[in-house]
DNA sequence: TACCTTTATCGTTGTTCTACGATAAGAGGT
DNA sequence: ACCTCTTATCGTAGAACAACGATAAAGGTA
């Protein structure tokens, strides 16, 4: 009984649709961001060394073609976007994305 | 290149063992509420209708066994504590690590 | 056209996750 | 001691994940 008081007392104990939704996207976030190699992915371009795929790979220890997969999973959440340029591919963060992911882990 | 743009200039180029230790809790973490149920059960825990897993099952559409081990998933990721009750398990978040995560979550 | 470079996708293998029912373990009550 | 209630753990089956090498696709260059 002593690890259960109550840190605020006034809510509501119908569950909304809308805060169903915001659960289950901060879940779908919190999943492409469960990966070591995926949070040392978004830190990259945030430090923004590079946004090159090549470059990404040349800094991490894994095959092309694993990286290759995470971008996919961080560009499915929606918190990567990808560039064609020529032969290349130039990857940056979408930060209205990552904005969300805060704002959602915020208020959990 | 149009989605390059640097958003901070002045950073250190090589990777310290502390924010390579911080990237991996994050993912820790992300990856235990990488799942609608748990963060469901967060949820449930913060607006605090209840804290007894039996309730918490009562609530949520899976068999007992399948929402005890969503919690001991939530307890080794250090999110929840269980404190024992006699034949029940009182189970709450533990604020200081929800607190980490959503440091970690704002620092990404 | 024929290369070369870069990145995405395929196919595979081993691991981990998720869900369930069944069962064990612990506390109380009769 | 026995039974009941509550929760954790076991065992299992199917799905998803993670890593790799091999290969395809797309663009630039000789």
């Amino acid at each position: 009984m002593s690890c259960c008081e109550p840190e605020s007392s006034a809510l509501p104990p119908a569950v909304s649709a809308d805060e169903s939704a915001r659960r289950r996207r901060l879940a779908e976030l919190n999943k492409a961001l469960g990966h070591p190699i995926r949070v040392e992915i978004v830190a990259i371009l945030r430090r923004h060394e590079t946004c090159l795929c090549g470059d990404i790979v040349e800094l991490l220890p894994l095959a092309q073609s694993t990286v290759s997969q995470h971008l996919k999973v961080l560009k499915a959440a929606g918190i990567v976007q990808g560039e064609i340029d020529g032969p290349r591919t130039c990857y940056c963060l979408d930060p209205a994305v990552l904005d969300e992911y805060r704002s959602l882990a915020a208020d959990l």
